[in-house]
Parts: C-alpha cells; structure tokens; sequence
RNA sequence: GCUGCCGUAGCUCAGUGGUAGAGCACCUCCUUGGUAAGGAGGAGGUCAUGGGUUCAAGUCCCAUCGGCAGCUCCA
C-alpha cells in the first residue's frame, strides 16, 4: 500500500498500480479534471502511482489546465490534416503551445491555403465526436522510440531527428489516439471528447526549427479554450486589432503613408507631424523641468568612431555607410557615441553632475525587408533619446527619477501602470563583478523605493550593463515594450569619459542610456492603434471643424469663428463644401475631428455656437468666450476624455472608440 | 533574406484568354440645407516594371520591384 496526500488535507491508501483517475475518485468535479499533479508536476490522469505521493487535480480554469487543452488540440489538429491529405502523404515537425493558442508544422504535399481550414476544423470536430481515447506509450531506449516513430504511418524525418538529439538511453513517450501517434512529453486529455472550444487562424510559413537554411514548412495557428466566451473574446480581440491597424487608420486619417520609394522609411503627411510635433514638444516640457540640456549631434560620422564604440564590431551589418571624399562613414544607428562626444567637449567636474544629455536623434538601421512593418518596424527613426553621464554615488537616484517620469508620461498618455522588467548580468559581459554588483544593488533598490513590482530576467542585460524595460499594455489588452533604462559601463571607458571629482583626481562617469517613448514613430504606431484613431484633443491633427449650415449664408460667421479659434491656437478648419450639414457632420466625424461646430441663422442670431462631439454627443449652444474657455482647459490639461458635454453636465467620459466608429 | 499570397483610377475593390469597370474622393452645374451620405454631368488607367507563350494577355509563364502574413514562445 501506499500513501497519498488528497486536496484539502485529506489522505488515502491505496494499493501501487492504482491510476491517479481511480485515486482521486472520490474528489468533487473529478469527471471534469483534465490532469492532475503528481508531486507538482502536471501528468496524465492515467498514470499510475508507485509510490507515495501528493496529487490534486488539474481543473478547467487553470493555466495547466488550458496548457494541456491546447496541446491536446494541437494534436487532434495534427490527426485532422493526417485524414485531410492522407497521413502517409504528411511529415510532422511540432506543435507547441504559445501564449494565445497553439500552432504545429507541416510538410505537406501541397501549399495550404485558409481554404483548408473549414475542412481541417470539420475533421477535428469530427475526431472530438469519435472520443478517441489517448494513451501515453513509453519507448525504453532511443532505438526503441526510433521502431516505434517508424511503425506509426506518417513520414516521420523530423521525429527522428528530434529523437536522435535525446539522451540515448532515457526512455521516450508518445501519445496514440487511433490511427495516430506522436511523439511527445505530454501530458494530454483522456480522449478527444474532452476537447473544448477551438478555432483555427492562419496559415503561414515557418522553418524547421526557425532556421531560414532548413525545410520550410506550412504552419497553421489555432487557439482553443474551455470557455466559449474566452474563445469569442480573443476572435473580437482579433477584429478590434486588425480595425485599428496603425497601417490602415495611418492611412484614412492622412497621419504617414508607406512609399514603394522609401522602403522602410516613413512619410509623415502634415497630420502626422503634428502629432510627432506635439509628442516632442510634451517630452520636451518634462526635460527642461527635469534639468535635462538638449543636443543634436552629426547623422554621419567617421568609422573611426564607431570603431571606437564598438558598433563596428558588434552592430555593422546593421549600419549604413558612405564615402566622403575618400574616407568612410557611417550613419548613426544609434545617439550614444555622439552624446559621448558631447560630454568630451570641455573639462568636466563632479559639481555639473548628473549630466542628462536629450537628443531627439533619427537613427538609421538596416533592417530585412521582411521584417519592415508600417511604422512599428522601421529603417528610420527619431528617439527620444538621452544619456545621463553621473557618479556611481548618483546612479541609484538617477534610475528613480527616471522610473518616477516614465510612470508619469506612460499614465498622461492614458496607458496603464506599465509592468517592469529587469535584467541582470549575462554570462559574456564587460565589466567586474564589483561593478555588476553595485549596479545590480542600485537598480534593485531604485525599484523598492519606487514601491515597485517587478520581474527578474537574469542573464538578459546588455552586455555592457543592466536594464530595466517597461511594458505597458494597450486599450485592447497587448502588451508592448516601450522604455528601456539601461546601465553603461563600457562606454565611458571605450570614450575615456572622465570628470574631476572633489579629491581633485579624475574619474569615470556611469552612463545612463534611456529612451522613454522609444522610436516617434513606433511610438505613435501604437498610439493609432490604442486610441483607435480618436486623439485626445491636445494630439489630434485637427482639433476642431467649423460647419457653416449654408456655405454662403453663414460664411463670415464661420469665417470669424475660424479667426478667434486660430488665434486661441487651435488647429480648425472650416468645411466649405456645399454639401448639406448631415453630409458634413460625417465626413468630419470619420475623420475623428473632436469637435463639430455648427454654424446657422439661429447661432448667427443668438450669437452662439452649437457643438457636437465626434462620439456623436450635442453638447448645446454655447457663446464662444465659453466655449474657447473649456477647449483650452481641455487642451492645456492634455486631458484623455472630453471636457465639454451635454448642456445636463453628465460626467466626462472617454470617447468611446465603438460610439463613435462606423467606419463605411 | 526565405516561403506563401497579393499589386487594376487618389482610396476601397470587381473583372477566369476576346473593346478597362463600380463605389467613394476630385472638377463643373443644379440645389442653400439644421446634426452621419441631396441630384446631374465630367475628368481620371502604359492593369507595378521588364521579358515570354498566344491570332489575341489585366487574365497564363519567368524575372525584378513593392506590399501583406509568417519565419522556435524549442517533443
């Protein structure tokens, strides 16, 4: 007999052999576990039990337990295509799980199209009917698992292969259900009735093991849950992203367009650079209070320099380059080795200390055309860039302060606390331990005084020093990493940065490399997609549109209100088509103007306005001392939601994006 | 870069080897209007580029350029 330790507390013997699923058969809902753990490892339900253990069971809800449902689809997935192209005609390669679903490769005979996906469903709906049960095989040695790979039907070269790569002697599992078998770790469901919800979502291509020099082979994406409203929720996910793609509302909203004659090199249209010239200007507010000092250093430098910082050695595939009068240079991929230069430039002391040097610096780097993406993936951009030259007793207060701003912009711009990251020490670095050490120390205790929650990923610093990375998540629930703070050893030392310290003996500075939007342009890349295209006031390009109702009648009414609300400095425009108001109201609204100003015979009588919010909200007449008064507040507060409402005063709300979205 | 898909009017897209199309936008005219599309007319194309097959190519083939998706989150 053996022991067991049962959920809450209760204990049972039973006799060795005895399965987990009979073991646990007293316990509530145990029709509905999926696994079970076995002393903290997730297993089959099947798996017996040989000596004394823990076990509870793993239940729908769980993260063990979705990891499992998926994995599971993913097979029946793979059992699908097997019946879809003849499973003698199909070459498995693997099929994990990932953060949303789940893919698995194939080669197959042919390409796949999302055509096939319908069929491919309706045969896994069909393998779920059937209730194949699942059993785990276990080959003894790698000569047994290769017999048992080669007996299971399908071409199997890339099973083998991963076989080999195992210990030859550790025993292998597979997992069969009916006529298909696979290798793997497990653990999976019961049996195919078990399967949820499930859907599959693209096609694409993949390599073998992501190697670009091996097979290429067809992938295809699904997602399953336990819950259909989970499985809806991601699909809408989904949509609201591909609606709000930065591409295509960059597009409608005249913000950049991508040229086939600058590859990778976006064009801002005269929106766009509002918007980049409103972000600078606000970032530049928060530097000059920060005692920040602004510089612009040279686009092209010799490649010497770059030598000198290392980014010939480590970065030159990546760098652009050309010839001046015989002698070559690069153009920057990145502000550090200028910013360097700029703290040379004069004998420094310990009392200008810290030194922030801000550049707004556009950076050049080659990236594969494959991999260029609207304005997320770029082979230019401007960051809003800067490096913090200070004594190693200043960094801890430094890195504060820098965390204190980031949280501050990150929640003016209306996203969420952003989650942090920080990274420590990788194996091949520069630097002593000593100096990882304090580093590290700093960093640590930065955090805890910013009252921090963190995660730790140790071994991913940069090679010269360590980061702390926030990732903020948008209005549609994806997570993006925008600021990096990153600790630079190496530079000062590459540049022989030094300061006179008050012993009168000259030292080496720390540097602090951090960007807090990152790139402009991925930046408001994001933002497109966050606000879906409704700019707060103080970004939007356009922020208000005059709507004479007769385009002669009232148009030096219109023209007067343009007059007062350009020289309040608003960005407004008068609609002077002659299409009728309704015609007009849509037009601007599409267009995400935030306020609609309506101009007709009773207005021009009464002297007043009547307004309209681009969500559709009427909010009344009002004079246009009031009205300048609330778009001012509105705008100087850079506030997120609207300040003018209805003539009632219901409470302020955002914008909603559904409310005022139909697109045509 | 590699694989697959795609490239037709300013935009969104139809067009399956036989005379280049629609809606929106643009221009002109009519209409001067009250909170999400008033009406009529007009202009606009080397069908990405280059080559090939064919009596005939937007359509089929090849190449180039550009766009889109993907290219380990390791059974």
């Amino acid at each position: 007999m053996i022991k067991l330790q049962l959920p809450e507390g209760a204990e049972a013997e039973v006799p060795e052999g005895v399965s987990i699923r009979e073991a646990l058969s007293d316990v509530k809902g145990i029709r509905k576990a999926v696994a079970a753990r076995l002393n903290g490892t997730v297993v089959d339900l099947s798996t017996t039990l040989a000596t004394d253990a823990t076990i509870e069971p793993v239940m729908p809800g769980s993260d063990d337990a979705l990891e499992v449902l998926r994995h599971t689809t993913a097979h029946v997935m793979a059992q699908a295509v097997a019946r879809h192209f003849g499973i003698e005609n199909v070459e498995f390669a693997i099929g994990p799980v990932i953060k949303d679903g789940f893919y698995y490769d194939f080669d197959l005979p042919r390409t796949l199209t999302e055509d096939d996906l319908p069929a491919i469903e309706k045969l896994m709906e069909q393998i779920k009917r059937e209730n194949i049960e699942i059993v785990r095989s276990v080959a003894t040695d790698r000569d047994d698992a290769l017999a048992t790979i080669h007996g299971a039907g399908a071409k199997s070269k890339f099973k083998q292969e991963l076989i080999r790569g195992f210990p030859a002697e550790e025993p292998v599992s597979f997992y069969t259900q009916g006529e298909f078998t696979d290798l793997c770790r497990g653990p999976h469901l019961p049996a195919t009735g078990k399967l949820a919800f499930f859907k599959l979502l693209s096609v694409a291509g993949a390599y073998w093991r992501g190697d670009e020099k091996r097979e290429q082979l067809q992938r295809i994406y699904a997602t399953a849950f336990f819950d259909k409203k989970e499985l809806k929720q991601l699909l809408h996910q989904r949509e609201e992203a591909l609606k709000r793609d930065h591409r295509k509302v960059g597009q409608q909203l005249d913000i950049f367009r991508s040229l086939p004659e600058a590859p990778g090199f976006p064009l801002w249209l005269p929106n766009g650079t509002i918007i980049v010239n409103q972000l600078l200007a606000y970032i530049r507010e928060k530097l000059e209070v920060r005692a920040y000092q602004e510089i612009r250093t040279p686009h092209i430098m010799i490649d010497d320099l770059w030598k000198t910082s290392g980014h010939y050695d480590h970065y030159k595939d990546n760098m652009y380059f050309t010839e001046i009068e015989d002698r070559s240079f690069a153009v920057k991929p990145m502000n550090c080795p200028g910013a360097a230069l700029a703290y040379k430039q004069g004998l420094r002391s310990y009392r200008e200390h810290p030194v922030r040097l801000g550049e707004f610096g556009l950076c050049h780097r080659f990236e594969r055309s494959g991999t260029l993406h609207g304005l997320t993936r770029v082979r230019s951009f401007v960051q809003d860039d800067a490096h913090i030259f200070c004594t190693p007793a200043q960094l801890q207060s430094e890195i504060l302060a820098l965390i204190d701003l980031t949280h501050e912009v990150y929640r003016e711009i209306g996203f969420g606390v952003p989650k942090m990251v920080l990274s420590t020490r990788p194996d091949d670095r520069t630097g002593s331990d000593e100096m990882w050490d304090n580093a590290e120390n700093q960093l640590t205790e930065a955090l805890a005084k910013a009252g921090a929650t963190y995660d730790i990923n140790p071994g991913d610093g940069a090679f010269y020093g360590p980061k702390i990375d926030f990732l903020v998540l948008d209005a549609i629930g994806r997570e993006h990493q925008l600021c990096t703070i990153q600790v630079d050893f190496s530079l000062p030392e590459k540049f022989d940065l030094e300061y006179v310290g008050n012993d009168s003996a000259r030292h080496r500075p720390v540097v602090i490399h951090r960007a807090i939007l990152g790139s402009i342009e991925r930046f408001i890349g994001l933002l497109i997609e966050h606000y879906a295209g409704i700019f707060p006031l103080w970004l939007a390009p356009t922020q208000a549109m005059v709507l004479p109702v007769s385009e002669d009648r009232h148009a030096d009414a219109a023209g007067n209100i343009l007059q007062e609300l350009r020289q309040a400095g608003f960005r407004a425009h008068v609609d002077w088509s002659n299409n009728k108001l309704g015609k007009k109201i849509r037009e601007a609204t599409l267009k995400k103007t935030p306020y609609l100003l309506v101009v007709g015979d009773r207005e021009v009588d009464n002297g007043t306005i009547a307004v309209r919010r681009r969500d559709g909200t009427d909010c009344g007449s009002l004079e246009m001392g009031a009205l300048l008064h609330m778009l001012r507040e509105e705008r100087d507060t850079r506030s997120l939601v609207p300040l003018l409402n209805t003539p009632r005063g219901d409470t302020p709300q955002a914008d909603a994006p559904s409310a005022a979205e139909e697109d045509a």
